[in-house]
DNA sequence: CCTTGACCTTCCAGTCACCGGAAGCATTAT
DNA sequence: ATAATGCTTCCGGTGACTGGAAGGTCAAGG
């Protein structure tokens, strides 16, 4: 099938098909013309692909998966394993948001708002010292 | 002062503070030698948008907070929306997270990661559905 | 006075994971 | 025969820097 068709079975913008193929990680056969050939198995990595990277697997992540994928051998502790890493590279990320969204949040609730001039959040922001009653 | 002091006296890489000079957040004074110089206004500056970058605001955030930073007479309004906006933004990157944490999670419970090849994470990638018991 | 070394300058390229668009073949529909 | 898609490659841009090369400037030591 044409990479069009293959965009339709996967979900995969072409563009992104074509930069997957560019970098490795996913390269189809030629026609004749110089069309790229997408087979079964070919729309199946893609789709996997998808997923992995809607999961937030970095393409070296999908990289190592896909290998993984292709193994039948491979154990799935290996798998285990990456997917692990990346919950914790996850978890350590919504750790970070939520020191964020806490001290932005306590910010935004003490200004209070109105057309004076004076702004918490931006004396915070050059250095004045908070509060601390 | 030169740009080492600066970035001293500010906690921002050298490449950074030039970087900020290249898209016209900060543009220093010259000396007669070609050098950037920094007054304590702009050490200021630095620090403003090393913290505002630090509570994870973007660069066109950060030249929208210096310009009220730089009004005297602009309502705290302002800065209160621009801030609730970006805090909107980092609970919905959370929200975002959260599910991913929940899916990736739920599949590294699944996945028994021993030796043998049969993997649900590699499973649910490539498009099996979920055993529903 | 000369050299060494630290510091400064500009510019170019690379990062990550694509997206947009242009110029030019191939195929399909009318 | 022509027009409209669809495909190809290549170039450039995104955000927010970071690294490195090539070269100018400055302060200290011999």
């Amino acid at each position: 099938m044409n990479i069009g068709a293959a965009e339709q079975a996967s979900g995969l913008p072409a563009k992104t098909i074509r930069y997957y193929e560019d970098i490795g990680l996913l390269v189809p056969a030629r026609r004749d013309n110089g069309y790229r050939d997408y087979g079964q198995t070919d729309v199946h990595k893609l789709t996997f692909l998808k997923r992995a990277r809607g999961l937030g697997f970095s393409i070296e992540d999908c990289r190592a998966l896909l290998s993984l994928y292709e193994d039948r051998n491979r154990a799935s502790a290996d798998v285990r394993a990456l997917a692990h890493t990346h919950l914790h590279r996850i978890e350590a990320k919504i750790a970070e948001l939520e020191g964020l969204r806490d001290a932005l949040s306590s910010l935004v609730e003490a200004c209070h708002g109105d057309a004076r001039p004076d702004c918490p959040i931006l004396d915070d922001l050059s250095g004045v010292p908070a509060d601390s009653h």
